[in-house]
RNA sequence: GGAGAGAUGGCUGAGUGGCCGAAAGCGAUCGCCUGCUAAGCGAUUGUACGCCCCAAAAGGUGUACCGCGGGUUCAAAUCCCGCUCUCUCCGCCA
């Protein structure tokens, strides 16, 4: 949510700076309503103020033994009138709140103009692509020849984009989160959490899935619960409506969760593989910062999620998105994207970005600044420290060899606690 | 799933219709005092929104908030209704 007050006053910057986004927004509405707002605010206010001070005399009167009976016909109107005007202003609130809720971010200052994907600016790459004397193959055909996995019986469990995976692909898949954790949390910093998977209304609306994007979600039949498409979601609602201590912050937290996407509008899209499923694990990076911290943690985040490929010798890119590519909610946003010989592209594994204060604002999380004893509103960041599965993927196609095994990379070595780090069909 | 009890400020906890944004204690901050420490004394100590002032901050002023939403009343932390959450007991269960 943008700032209401930033926002009243600078209606034509804002609306300049939403269309670098690619939409056109007309805030003609909101400045209506808002100046509606605040006259019938002025009125309500007034009219409660006399009746508070009526209504202290009533009190004095009463005490003394005094008839009021005439103080209180007129205060009964002025009541109904506050009731009328009361009405009012929830119609004109909730009014302003559909339209403060579907706002979009502002895009971060050093957010480069662009339309879509195409305008992304490619800031680095890491590694080299792996030099095979085979054509490499996609982890699909890999993955169905070992009998790891199992499309057919994903499908025939639940439906199309669910997967079941078997033997070395389980295994692999667990070492992964394991190992992302373990990364984080001994060599990075991070504070470990294990939150719900489902969500209320609430938590969807503070990190921007709600009002706007209700056909991506799982909702729960018969409840208001929602399955999370991110664990960014029940994390940064950790600290809903809390005010920090500017000595904690930044704060960090890495969570394992599955995530749930109902991918609407992507029908035909990827269907083959585990590139875009309904279920897919993902472990997640999310920062609670001071303001002027914001963009340096951005960066330490983002290392922190190549720290991951790099380890796991994957070849990557980090892209910074344009304004038209970025997120509703993301100010300024990073992604990884990682080398897939088997399809021959670079493919979306990470996606780190910094929210500034719109989310903040949304879940009414601030921290109080030691020297003015004044509160603010926090930044709040988040980023994949990776998605499993595209991670899992990268490495059966990375790591293929000739004879359609699976080199295990030497850091999940001790996962696979003395095994041997090969997966190979079943004999 | 059934029965009961509860939800008040950073914390503990009083408050059953008006003098309550809310006693008291703890904690915290600032100051005083004591050679240090401890103790003691005094002051301050919620958030949001509107208006005034203003470059801004500070300040002034009004309104709202005692889990959430509605109702009764001239007036609600207090009475009534609905909901949510917590605790206890029973049932069920990993």
């Amino acid at each position: 949510m943008l700032d209401i007050r930033y926002l009243r006053q600078n209606i034509a910057r804002v609306e300049e700076r939403l269309a670098t986004r690619g939409q056109q927004i007309d805030l003609g509405p909101f400045v209506k309503l808002e100046g509606q707002r605040r006259n019938v605010l002025q009125e309500v206010e007034t009219l409660r103020n006399q009746r508070n001070v009526v209504n202290r005399a009533i009190g004095e009167m009463k005490k003394k033994g005094e008839d009021f009976t005439s103080l209180t016909a007129e205060m009964g109107k002025v009541s109904d009138r506050i009731k009328g005007l009361e009405g009012e202003i929830n119609r004109i609130e909730d009014e302003l709140s559909v339209i403060m809720l579907t706002l979009p971010n502002l895009p971060h200052e050093a957010v480069t103009p662009g339309g879509g994907p195409e305008d992304n600016q490619v800031l680095k790459y890491w590694g080299e692509k792996p030099r095979l004397d085979f054509t490499p193959r996609p982890h699909w055909e890999l993955g169905e020849d070992l009998d790891i996995l199992d499309f057919a019986r994903g499908s025939k469990i639940t439906g199309a984009r669910f997967t079941l995976l078997k033997g070395g692909a389980a295994l692999l898949e667990r070492a992964l989160i394991s190992f992302m954790l373990d990364l984080h949390t001994e060599e990075h910093g991070y504070h470990e959490v294990l939150p719900p998977f489902m969500v209320n209304r609430e938590s969807m609306t503070a990190t921007g899935q709600l009002p706007k994007f209700a056909e991506d979600l799982f909702r729960l039949e018969n409840t208001e619960y929602f399955l999370i498409p991110t664990a960014e979601v029940p994390v940064t609602n950790i600290h809903r409506g809390e005010i920090l201590a500017e000595a904690d912050l930044p704060l960090s937290y890495a969570a394992y969760t599955p995530c749930f996407r109902a991918e609407a509008g992507s029908y035909g899209k990827d269907t083959r593989g585990l590139i875009r499923q309904h279920q897919f694990n993902k472990v997640e990076l999310v920062k609670f910062t001071a303001p002027e911290q914001s963009d340096g943690e951005l960066e330490r985040l983002t290392d922190h999620a190549e720290e991951v490929l790099e380890r796991l010798q994957l070849h990557y890119r980090r892209v910074s998105l344009c304004s038209g590519d970025l997120g509703f909610s993301a100010a300024r946003t990073y992604d990884l994207e990682v080398w897939l010989p088997g399809q021959g592209t670079y493919r979306e594994i990470s996606s780190c970005s910094n929210f500034g204060d719109f989310q903040a604002r949304r879940a009414g999380i601030r921290f109080r600044r030691e020297k003015t004893g004044r509160v603010e509103h926090v930044h709040t960041l988040n980023g994949s420290g990776l998605a499993v599965g595209r991670t899992l993927v990268a490495i059966l196609e990375n790591y293929q060899r000739a004879d359609g095994t699976i080199k295990v990379p030497e850091a999940l070595k001790p996962y696979w606690r003395g095994k041997v780090p090969l997966i190979s069909r079943p004999s």
